[in-house]
DNA sequence: AACTCGGGGGG
DNA sequence: CCCCCAGAGTT
């Protein structure tokens, strides 16, 4: 084991947080638990996390409990936490672990990573935190501790390889799995993005950013492309205390996910006017636009839509439609876009 | 390698 | 406003 490894473990077994998924003391993690956690970690927040987690674990205690659900039921306890394909992939990686795994997920990162949503970090994370496997753990916190430690001036993602052969090199063969949450702790708390703690640092005396004192350069990054901006017009049909939501197709943004229906979500400098949104109303009644404005930002474009209301004469059927209850709108799992349109209807705007 | 895919919190 | 977050899948 390096020095570096055994100063970190050292660290981390004086400053260890608990958290939901993570085993007491000395236990054996759970890989059910370990799984459906680093799912939900993916590009998201402990903080985040911790309410889903817990609610799922409530709701399904197993994997074989996961698997039998509805695919509407597991969306819907997702609704909020983005990423949905994390979670059509969660459904499908449970079905296929009863289905193919006796209900047993594998126990190495090559088998781990043949499943659905399970990529090079959470196959490895899996790996060595549930199974004590000496897999290479790379995620965001340690390609920050990494590129300031072993002071990679290549740009990501290109470094990425780099990284990864450097994080190898300082992964022991004992205790990886505490050895790998042990880096992600310090990214999260001590080696962050900007005003790093490097006095706090278990590891300061070997790192070659802090000799030189550019820890905030690191990771370097490739610049990013500014977002565009796409404009739609939403529809709110109410009939008889109902109203009409859709159900998106299964791939695409938000797949799978209940919304309201919409003209096409463009890159426009203004709103569709009345002769565009008319070939897209759901229904031939009296619509009309409502005050105010729903802004949402996705991860490569803003939205801003306003929205169109109208009363139904019947409560007709429509293709991928579906009339619920007003009184329970919240139970239905929108996403935070819709819920935001939905507001302009619900709450009275100024 | 570049692009798609959410949402929230911190500076 | 920008950044980042226990990234994966597709093209």
């Amino acid at each position: 084991m390096t020095k570096t490894a055994r100063q970190l473990l050292e660290w981390y077994d004086r400053n260890r947080r608990q958290l939901p998924w993570r085993a007491a003391d000395g236990a054996d993690a759970d890989p059910y638990h370990v799984w459906l956690s680093e799912i939900m970690l993916q590009q998201t927040t402990v903080a985040t996390v911790k309410g889903y987690f817990e609610k799922f674990l409530a709701r399904w205690p197993s994997v074989e409990a996961l698997a039998a659900a509805p695919q509407e039921d597991v969306l819907q306890e997702w609704a909020g936490l983005g990423y949905y394909a994390r979670a059509r992939n969660l459904h499908k990686c449970a079905q296929t672990v009863v289905s193919e795994h006796d209900g047993e997920f594998p126990s190495t990162e090559e088998g781990l990573k043949a499943l659905p949503g399970i990529g090079d970090y959470t196959g490895a994370a899996i790996a060595a935190i549930a199974f004590g496997e000496a897999a290479t753990v790379v995620d965001g916190n340690v390609e920050r501790v990494v590129s300031r430690l072993f002071r990679v001036t290549e740009a990501l993602p290109a470094a990425k390889k780099a990284i990864k052969e450097h994080t190898a090199s300082i992964t022991p063969s004992e205790r990886p799995g505490d050895f790998a949450q042990a880096m992600m702790d310090l990214g999260a708390g001590v080696c962050t993005p900007k005003s790093p703690k490097c006095l706090l640092c278990p590891i300061r005396t070997g790192c070659a950013a802090h000799e030189a004192g550019d820890m905030e350069r690191f990771p370097v990054k490739a610049p990013k492309k500014t977002k565009p901006t796409r404009r739609a017009m939403s529809f709110w049909l109410e009939h008889d205390g109902h109203v009409l939501l859709e159900r998106r197709p299964q791939k695409g943004l938000l797949g799978g996910m209940p919304g309201f229906f919409s003209t096409p979500w463009e890159e426009r400098a203004t709103f569709p006017t009345k002769e565009e949104w008319l070939d897209h109303r759901p229904t031939e009644d009296y619509w009309k636009p409502l005050e105010g404005l729903a802004k949402h930002t996705f991860t490569h474009f803003h939205l801003e839509t306003k929205l169109l209301t109208a009363k139904a004469d019947a409560k007709l059927n429509f293709e991928n439609g579906f009339w619920h209850p007003l009184a329970q709108l919240e139970d239905v799992g929108l996403p935070t876009v819709f819920k935001k349109i939905a507001a302009l209807k619900t709450t009275p705007q100024k």
